[in-house]
DNA sequence: TGTACATCAGTGAACGCGCGTTCACTGATGTAC
DNA sequence: TGTACATCAGTGAACGCGCGTTCACTGATGTAC
């Protein structure tokens, strides 16, 4: 009847998403180019033209992955940040940046997929953008709390930003909604891409001879950049 | 005789570098994955199994392409920061920072091959690091001579780094041959990790939709992160 | 509850493609005397 | 300067492989009356 849920739709979302566990599992071994839709299929017991009832495409299955992805990464971080006191603004700052790199170590095949270079040839639908977003945005959520609360340290001898940048800022602070000084907005942005610059330096073999194992680099420049956006380094007075 | 160069040796150096040519050529239309050694030949209008005699295998052509990537951008930052004056920290430093971006933009494919996803089941050979290390031994190098003239900014509120952390840092330090306070050396790290950060994403396409395109907010940032890392805004007295 | 029809999952064969690598070979270039 | 031999570049055919995608089909599951 209504009750929408036959057998048939159960089994096939369930083959759906052991299809992309599958990718998933060959995306650990192979990269983004070794994903085949055949290997898949011979994994699964299917034959390989069976896969197309499920995925138009193989390109249809990488961008399933992709924003499943993004996706993950975003419920990883929300989750993380939601579970400390909305007063901690440091504290929300770190939880953001450690969800995140647990997240990436936990499945690097898969962070690489969305950080890394770009597959050639696939252009990312819009909807990986929604979901893309979603970290940026709990970043910018911190410092309008720190804002509003009147917490944030902006530095005075601040350079001015470029009329062209205000205006790049400006129009990001409306997209978003949020009001920010733009050197503020600018500081996020900064320290939103040394998030990501050190991850991938991490999982990409860049650190290694230097601060490998990153633990306490990370802890450590976490920190600092919490000063650098203008976050307050402790917890903020109980009174 | 002992004079080396036969037309034969010359013949081989050319046909090597046209190899090498034709590959970072494809490179950029199909990928690191998409380069292929008969594709190469085929361009080169030999058949695929020649390329054998200038490479033994199709990883050895990708490894040198990593390598020569590596030593094309030390080459253009190096020539970038070596154009200014030796006392103006803060210009070695941009010099630096825009050298990498204006190389990075030029081309983005051997960008991505080198900071970008690893490419899977693939080693890099030692030769690779030793050209990797150039551009932040540059960097280190504009902080020993701040450090040296007394003129680098070191903020006396900093958080005392974790004994792991600043082992890992000493060891760095020592292996590099160079006295700085363990506090300069990991900002170091994090203006190095922040720089490449920014630029992945402006060229994997992060950016869009913000700060896109990024001329201003790179100019910006690198003026931001000299301050970080503890240079002086401004040129020094020419007293 | 039972029948007739429509929908859908999965099959198996095929198309056409490109790939990396090996190997025995021909012919040109270089070297030693 | 000339000859004999060794080195090397490039050929062409072959091996064995895996890939994405299409298509006509069988048989099971769902739906409407």
């Amino acid at each position: 009847m209504n009750a929408s849920r036959t057998a048939r739709d159960r089994a096939r979302a369930e083959l759906t998403s052991e299809i992309k566990n599958e990718a998933r599992r060959q995306l650990a071994i192979a990269g983004a180019d070794g994903m085949s839709l055949r290997a898949v299929a011979r994994e699964l017991g299917m034959v390989s033209s069976a896969v197309y009832r499920y995925f138009p495409s193989r390109d249809e299955l990488l961008t399933a992955l992709i924003i499943d992805a993004y996706q993950a990464l975003g419920d990883a971080v929300e989750a993380a940040e939601t579970a400390v006191a909305r007063a901690d603004l440091a504290g929300r700052w770190a939880a953001i940046c450690r969800g995140a790199r647990t997240w990436a170590i936990g499945q690097p095949h898969e962070y690489a997929l969305i950080y890394g270079s770009p597959v050639p040839g696939y252009q990312a639908p819009p909807a990986t953008t929604t979901q893309a977003i979603r970290l940026p945005l709990l970043i910018v959520d911190v410092l309008r709390d720190g804002w509003a609360a009147g917490s944030l340290v902006v530095p005075a001898d601040e350079p001015p930003l470029s009329p062209v940048l205000a205006e790049q800022i400006a129009r990001v602070a409306e997209a978003i909604g949020v009001e920010l000084p733009g050197s503020v907005l600018t500081r996020a942005l900064i320290a939103w891409s040394q998030l990501f610059g050190m991850l991938s330096f991490e999982l990409f073999g860049q650190f290694v001879g230097s601060v490998q194992p990153a633990n306490e680099f990370f802890d450590h420049t976490v920190a600092l950049m919490a000063t650098f956006t203008g976050l307050p380094s402790e917890c903020p007075a109980t009174a």
